[in-house]
DNA sequence: CTTTCGATGATCT
DNA sequence: GATCATCGAAAGG
């Protein structure tokens, strides 16, 4: 059964549950997308929760678009906007499992534990080159490809993490068994 | 294996 | 002035 790339047109759920499997390539470095949150346009813990400002006025831009901010003053982190349009809805890409120019990303990481490489939000923006000029850009080759999972991927769900609001929701999807998360995820 | 903590700076109140 | 969608090193079990 073929697999396709996830439906912008549905809420950030859907979105992060369909990016899983599916491989990101950023200038053609990166890998196959493992772990990856959901974060809702009425979501307290989302950072379009109040409306827009100069950070994340890219979240109210259109769907397949990039989110890109700058996490404790240190990290970069990669999000995809999704519907509903103009509401701030995304997907934060956590960790991916290298496939694409390892050799590239390691050098930009400073390691070449592969384990660890694209292992955490930080890590994935860091490893793939994605700073604050890839904020709002759009998906399409040659800079941002998406290409489709090869296989039915086999999910874990569990609690979204590193947040202290609404940390509730069962928002965070990864690849079952993968050992290229950023934290196991938590058994329901 | 686990928990704790410092780094570091933009953002928002 | 407080918070923060993090990381990695260090210390403890």
């Amino acid at each position: 059964m073929e697999r396709n790339l996830p439906d912008f047109a549905l809420g950030p759920v859907e979105v992060a549950r369909g990016l899983i499997g599916c491989t990101l390539l950023v200038h053609g470095v990166g890998g196959k997308i493992v772990e990856a949150e959901a974060y809702d346009f009425d979501d307290e813990a989302s950072h379009s929760f109040g409306g827009v400002t100069a950070r994340n006025k890219a979240m109210f831009g259109p769907p397949a678009t990039a989110y890109v901010y700058l996490s404790y003053g240190l990290h970069w982190c990669f999000n995809l906007v999704c519907r509903p349009v103009g509401q701030g809805a995304a997907v934060l890409v956590r960790a991916l499992e290298p496939t694409h120019g390892v050799n590239a990303m390691e050098a930009r990481r400073g390691t070449s534990d592969l384990r660890r490489l694209c292992a955490g939000p930080g890590c994935v923006a860091q490893a793939l080159g994605v700073d604050r000029t890839f904020d709002g850009a759009t998906i399409g080759p040659p800079a941002l490809e998406l290409l489709p999972p090869t296989a039915e991927p086999e999910l874990s769900i569990g609690s979204r993490i590193g947040i202290s609001k609404a940390a509730n929701h069962p928002w965070r999807f990864a690849l079952k068994g993968s050992r290229f998360l950023s934290k196991p995820v938590k058994p329901v």
